[in-house]
DNA sequence: GGAATGATGTACT
DNA sequence: GTACATCATTCCG
């Protein structure tokens, strides 16, 4: 990405090896970028959720290491994409430490960059409904069943620091994780505060 | 083998 | 607010 808001800086491993709830907190205002065939799609972070690997009921790594949660258990900043009802996939971000099953979901994105090609992969235009749910930002950015165990370090679908001028303090407000049947209590939910592109308010 | 469930989205009343 | 699409995974027997 560049002109005149500068130049997006890359990450380094180092930047997803911290707690997860830590890494959820930081990825708030961080770049989803995901270059294909089809063109570049740029979002930024403004939800995200924690999945720990203690005392988390919610957690798909809750009984250990399986065929579909295996990712979660990789280095940190590995990608974890999984199916849900049948239907959708959602993009996980794993953190550290690492081996022990904790990630992060990403649960909506402000659109940056790839409008137009977002809007047809989503079949509908609504620049706020865009990416404003964690399979919506998923099948908007064309993130694919096949990236779950990805590098989000260097790969074509990875993370970035935005330039300076995007770059202004978020407020992050935090609360209740959103359409689980247990652990529902756990303030592990995290968004920019007053941003109009969460999935809920 | 069989049944219930799910980190959702959309349409509809 | 409720209904439902749709299926892999998980759990129970």
């Amino acid at each position: 990405m560049s002109g005149k808001l500068g130049v997006a800086r890359r990450l380094s491993r180092s930047f997803f090896e911290r707690p997860t709830i830590d890494l959820a907190r930081a990825l708030i205002g961080l770049l989803l970028v995901h270059e294909t065939a089809e063109g570049r799609a740029i979002g930024r972070i403004v939800e995200t959720e924690a999945y720990l690997a203690e005392g988390d009921a919610a957690s798909h790594s809750r009984r250990g290491p399986t065929a579909r949660n295996r990712a979660m258990f990789g280095a940190p900043g590995t990608a974890y994409v999984y199916r849900i009802y049948g239907l959708h996939h959602c993009l996980n971000v794993v953190s550290a430490p690492e081996g022990v099953g904790e990630a992060v979901l990403l649960r909506a994105l402000e659109p940056l960059e790839g409008l137009a090609l977002m809007a047809e992969r989503r079949g509908r235009s609504e620049e706020r409904s865009l990416c404003s749910g964690p399979a919506k930002l998923v099948r908007a950015l064309g993130v694919r069943a096949d990236q779950d165990g990805a590098d989000l370090v260097h790969g074509p679908l990875r993370l970035e620091l935005p330039p300076r001028a995007g770059r202004a303090p978020l407020a992050i407000v935090a609360s209740a994780r959103i359409g689980i049947s247990k652990a529902k209590e756990l303030p592990l939910r995290f968004h920019a505060a007053g941003s109009p592109f969460v999935s809920r308010a």
